[in-house]
DNA sequence: TGCCAGGCCGGGT
DNA sequence: ACCCGGCATGGC
């Protein structure tokens, strides 16, 4: 049955040679192994993942180096904090008063299905483990493929706001493409290799950061200049 | 000084 | 199914 082109909602048009591999490769020459996600333990990086949300990474880790002083990077406590001390601590990271009933919501998930049992909440199966953080409030699908791929090593590409900028400014996707086409996009030419999933992501967001902002392109050095 | 940062939700159309 | 306002701090 040919069942593909009906039903299928308004989707942009990519150009099917893209090959995201052959792109890590590129970047992977001239970056070498990204040594991310920046965090120590898997909750401080699903924290971390929470409270950079439309956020300056600085900002979040002077909110991380709060929590960790007042010994407070920890399900139990998190959970149990009162909502506006909580706040209080994450303040830097903006946005402190919603974070912080996020980081609530994530942690009292984790209490409920697994009794606070960090690594047994990160030991789920990939599917199990995203709809359940999908679920939580506060968690959409960026947050939840960082925290399965960087918390939870689980093979999943992460799609964010510099993923769609560089990727429609070099012509290969719609900007407003929708997050699981974008994905997709990703996924159907990457080995399935943690490493090449959490490095590809990270050097996007190296390029955004350093050639491809909002305002102020400086494409010139860019190492993606004249891609493909 | 204003714009921007590794989003997400809830309400309106 | 989109579109939008709100959420907030710190850096350039």
């Amino acid at each position: 049955m040919s069942s593909r082109e009906k039903t299928s909602p308004a989707r942009s048009s990519v150009p099917d040679s893209f090959d995201a591999f052959l792109l890590f490769r590129v970047l992977r020459d001239r970056y070498g192994p990204s040594g991310w996600w920046p965090g120590e333990t898997p909750l401080e990086i699903a924290v971390g993942a929470v409270l950079t949300q439309n956020t300056a990474w600085t900002n979040v880790e002077k909110a991380i180096a709060l929590l960790k002083e007042h010994s407070m990077l920890d399900v139990r406590r998190i959970h149990s904090a009162r909502p506006e001390t909580l706040a209080s601590l994450i303040r830097p990271s903006g946005y402190y008063n919603l974070k912080s009933a996020r980081l609530k919501n994530l942690m009292q998930v984790i209490m409920e299905l697994c009794a606070g049992d960090v690594e047994a909440f990160f030991s789920r199966g990939l599917h199990d483990l995203r709809s359940v953080l999908l679920a939580v409030n506060g968690i959409g699908k960026e947050t939840a493929d960082s925290i399965c791929c960087y918390a939870a090593d689980k093979i999943t590409f992460v799609v964010d706001a510099y993923t769609r900028r560089i990727l429609s400014r070099h012509g290969m996707a719609e900007e407003q493409a929708d997050y699981e086409t974008v994905r997709q996009l990703f996924e159907a030419s990457l080995p399935r290799d943690l490493t090449v999933y959490k490095d590809l992501h990270a050097y996007l967001v190296f390029v955004g950061k350093d050639f491809c902002r909002k305002s102020g392109p400086r494409c010139e050095s860019c190492p993606l200049k004249g891609w493909p």
